[in-house]
DNA sequence: AAGAGTATGTCAGGATACTGACATGGGTCA
DNA sequence: TGACCCATGTCAGTATCCTGACATACTCTT
């Protein structure tokens, strides 16, 4: 009957391992008082200082809205540091501060170790497969 | 300095491709009135009749209180039906209606037109290479 | 047989993210 | 130059989902 067949949808095999993955880091990063949003907004800021809050609204997947209100947060506890008139136009760029780096490495190590959990069960030529794979995805979707 | 790389982060592209999935069935929903949990309930209970509350809310990865929201939409909408009792213990199995069958049938379609799309830079090979690389992802992380 | 432990359905409250809207600045094209 | 279009930052309101809690029913162990 031309059914989506869950067992062996790649779509839902990719929500599958989505949720396990979004579940693990919660997990790991909850004990040091960060959400997942939180952290990859400062590893973003870390790989790519400068980002705007709309750049960092689309690298860590939602709205600038949403990130705005992270944004204020993370700049009230002095992890970034935003100016206060805008350079050109009306970007803000941002930049993590050295207590900003500093809660980044203690989570940024947790991180990686559940990402080493992940792979744990692929060979390096597997993990150059997946990482393949999952770009055809993304490229075949935002065509 | 040991940092997570996005741009080859298997967890990151996992994101992007989860993401873009999302967006894109979000999008083939809409118009047809439905989201995606919805969809995926509907779809759930086609495979698998007779699913509980509880079983229907792991299989879609939200609490099973949401989906005690949800089911309660659904049933009032006539898309599905619970006992008034529970036959055996407090699950109480639920089933597809007959509009709720029709609805699912549009729905599916759409969303086997999304996935086909998403695969549709793979071989036959590589899609089924990624299920496996994705059950091992999962695997790894329930351990 | 009985108690602890676990799973379920459901209610209420709170946190988080999203949609809508507006003003501002830049780029483009006639 | 000026009109149009698009992107950005931000404010407010809404929707959605989750956490906490409780009563109930089954299972397993002793």
């Amino acid at each position: 009957m031309g059914q989506v067949e869950l067992d062996t949808s790649v779509g839902y095999l990719l929500k599958m391992a989505s949720s396990a993955l979004h579940n693990a880091m919660e997990a790991v990063l909850r004990p040091l008082g960060m959400t997942i949003t939180h952290y990859s907004c400062l590893e973003l800021l870390s790989q790519r200082p400068g980002l705007s809050n709309s750049e960092l609204a689309r690298g860590t997947f939602v709205t600038r809205q949403s990130m705005n209100v992270l944004l204020q947060a993370l700049e009230r506890d002095g992890l970034v540091t935003r100016p206060e008139r805008a350079p050109s136009g009306r970007v803000l760029p941002t930049t993590l501060t050295e207590a900003g780096r500093r809660q980044l490495a203690s989570a940024s190590s947790a991180v990686r170790a559940v990402e080493e959990t992940m792979l744990s069960g692929m060979s390096p030529d597997e993990q150059n497969q997946m990482r393949r794979l999952l770009r055809s995805c993304v490229d075949e979707l935002i065509r």
